[in-house]
DNA sequence: CCTTGACCTGGAGTTAACTCCAGCTGTTAT
DNA sequence: ATAACAGCTGGAGTTAACTCCAGGTCAAGG
């Protein structure tokens, strides 16, 4: 797969898979004999998950020392999967967090819709005036 | 309440409770005899509210177009409550990306030791090339 | 052959959202 | 009454994560 259809697929520029590339986030993609990238489907499945730790609110850096364990071998592997369940517990306290927000816009909406009657009724007197 | 109070009490810092204020995401605050900021419930109860959506995703941009809406009152009301309904859906869209990550995450931490370890050691090696 | 268009690189620029600072004032504890 | 604190202001600085750019290569179409 070439730059753009990956670009394409995850919705993503290609600029921002160039820069993950330089950071060393992903590693260095095989290129043609033109000199282009070409990602493989084990690339594209890492930039996957990557996207989706990134959407979970996992930074950058945090995600650079997960990889520089994983090149660091087995010794880190504890580490990894304490660094993973971290972040889990973090999303679920980040999910949960979320539904509070969700709870108390409903709220909010419902609010509108109540009150959204009287002002035009409002707006009907105002008419009448 | 007192600025460093309101800090406390919500876990963010004087300087961005007083920054809020500055670009008007906050009303102006009342002062006391001697100009100190005293925070009224009212007060409270916005900064809480502000800091839900922030937290949801919302961006102060929005969030002052919201307020500017609120103040040019209520002809605004439909497109105010519009607006809360359209972050509503992106945040409900938002719970579910976070709870497929969710699973994913669950899924790597239960098969670390089976799959994920061999799986990045190819990544390794592909880096290598 | 020449133009067009996607891709390349290293480096600079941008954006959102804070965060810090210098120099000041009023309040409190010793 | 003097030193140590909070807080105040306007403005500058920082950070993360992109995003853009100039100047160049390469393959294909008219």
């Amino acid at each position: 797969m070439i730059i753009s259809e990956v670009s394409e697929k995850f919705g993503i520029s290609p600029d921002t898979l160039r820069y993950y590339e330089r950071i060393g986030l992903i590693p260095p993609i095989n290129r043609n004999k033109s000199g282009l990238r070409e990602y493989t489907e084990q690339d594209c499945h890492w930039i996957q998950v990557i996207l989706f730790m990134r959407d979970a609110g996992m930074s950058i850096e945090l995600l650079l020392e997960y990889v520089k364990m994983v090149h660091q071998g087995d010794e880190t592997m504890q580490t990894r999967k304490e660094l993973l369940i971290e972040q889990r517990n973090q999303l679920v306290a980040r999910i949960e967090e979320l539904q509070k927000t969700l709870a108390l816009l409903n709220g909010k909406i419902e609010n509108y819709e109540k009150s959204v009657v009287p002002n035009e009724k409002k707006l009907k007197k105002q008419k009448n005036k």
